[in-house]
DNA sequence: GAGTGGTCTAGACCACTGA
DNA sequence: CAGTGGTCTAGACCACTCA
């Protein structure tokens, strides 16, 4: 025991048949995808499902509360069962890490950001599944706190996915929200990579620090509720007044 | 909307009144924690719990349930259900986030180990809940990987919660196993804060870099089923050649 | 008060494990 | 084969929301 061993990654959904709830939760999943019920829109309630699948009441509760783990819906009480959307909260809570030293959490707010078109090099072109010669839209933001630079932000999206998008102007300061409603594309799940490196000049001179300063580099794949990849990121922050919040449970 | 907005957290288990499964979920947690199946150890089987109990074996089931998504038991069809324990797999999921840039996972090795007992400073004893003047163990380990000193890692822990903590020689590579058989203390849920930070001298000495150069700090609470804390952790990582991989779902 | 999700129950059957 | 957890069903009642 306790010899170093390569393992694969294990979030397998487990059983080698198929249940008929997943059968379900699957064929929910195509008709939020396709936009049946869009985000922030009502599913139908758990007896009309049942009712319209064939199923009994409890299998489509399981389904929907399997969604509902994963984010991808919410239930209300005595409401309903909603296609989530980015709002403040989650998009505050899920999907930004960046905490203040005191613990208060706070979006941040845009105050500086560039749009420009540009051929995407390879790296990208594999990350978004493009094609050689493909373009990709690369957003520059500065995003700040109290008045301080806090993280430099640079987005990448595929041009093909975002038709026009330097048409909203000007750029909102929740993204996931614009990419939802100008594009019917929903970020439900990302993955990060945490390292510390040097600062470069250029971020250095708008993060207000020196050129060589330690920052955290988090380089994040945004994916949509069908698995595609639909963003990449990379951001540039100062840890000296926050952190990076995880929690291992 | 998109004005700045400051939130408190929201992982509220919810309603204002108290379900039956949630009270079988409770009196679970209760026994678990006193110890009457130890870690590794079966469950009863759900008929048997709920005949104890007095509740159906589907006010039972869900009790399990939401254990089993917080990784305090395992279920496992056809043999039952069993108390988490510390072996490599949660060990390394769970509580290793650190990842090679191939992206494969690996177990490092202990390298380096000293251990020594001191009085606890100030916020120390804020954060393990101890008297002016206890003392606290502490750990110095360096861990690598094929030969090369990944983490410089420094763990506190109360000495009344460990007695005779330097009688385990020599020290497991695994030390939540440790605390886990020697003490009756699981880590079942984590904190992390991630700093990118300027590299101390002693540190860049045994991580082969050089001072100033820089490094990710890692902050980890560990905490134990009851909630106590458990366990300081302080990491130095150098992210030349590995990451910090974060899972935003 | 009608409609929603949330809880609790009871029972049947399926899939998997290990003796 | 007996025993375990996993699925599926049906029905009753509770808590919550909103018109």
């Amino acid at each position: 025991m306790d010899t170093p061993i390569d393992t694969l990654s294990t979030s397998a959904p487990k059983p080698g048949y198929d249940p008929l709830y997943r059968q379900v939760k699957r064929r929910l999943i195509e008709r939020i995808a396709a936009g049946e019920w869009p985000p922030g829109g009502g599913l139908p309630s758990e007896t009309h499902l049942a009712a319209e699948l064939g199923v009994s009441q409890g299998t489509v509760r399981k389904a929907l509360d399997e969604l509902a783990s994963e984010n991808l819906v919410v239930r209300r009480q005595g409401r309903g069962t909603f296609v989530s959307e980015h709002d403040q909260q989650r998009t505050l809570f899920q999907f930004f890490k960046i905490t203040s030293d005191s613990g208060k959490r706070q979006f941040p707010e845009t105050t500086f950001a560039t749009r420009a078109i540009r051929k995407a090099n390879s790296k990208e072109r594999k990350a978004l599944s493009l094609e050689k010669g493909a373009s990709v839209w690369q957003v520059l933001r500065h995003r700040s706190l109290e008045g301080r630079v806090l993280v430099v932000e640079r987005i990448v999206l595929a041009a093909e996915m975002f038709p026009d998008f330097d048409r909203h102007e000007p750029l909102p300061n929740n993204v996931y929200r614009l990419y939802e409603r100008g594009y019917g594309l929903t970020v439900t799940r990302a993955v990060e990579e945490l390292r510390a490196v040097a600062c470069r000049k250029d971020d250095a001179a708008a993060l207000g620090c020196r050129e060589g300063d330690p920052v955290l580099r988090v380089d994040r794949i945004g994916y949509g509720i069908t698995g595609k990849t639909i963003e990449l990121r990379e951001s540039i922050c100062l840890t000296d007044k926050v952190h990076y919040l995880s929690d291992l449970h």
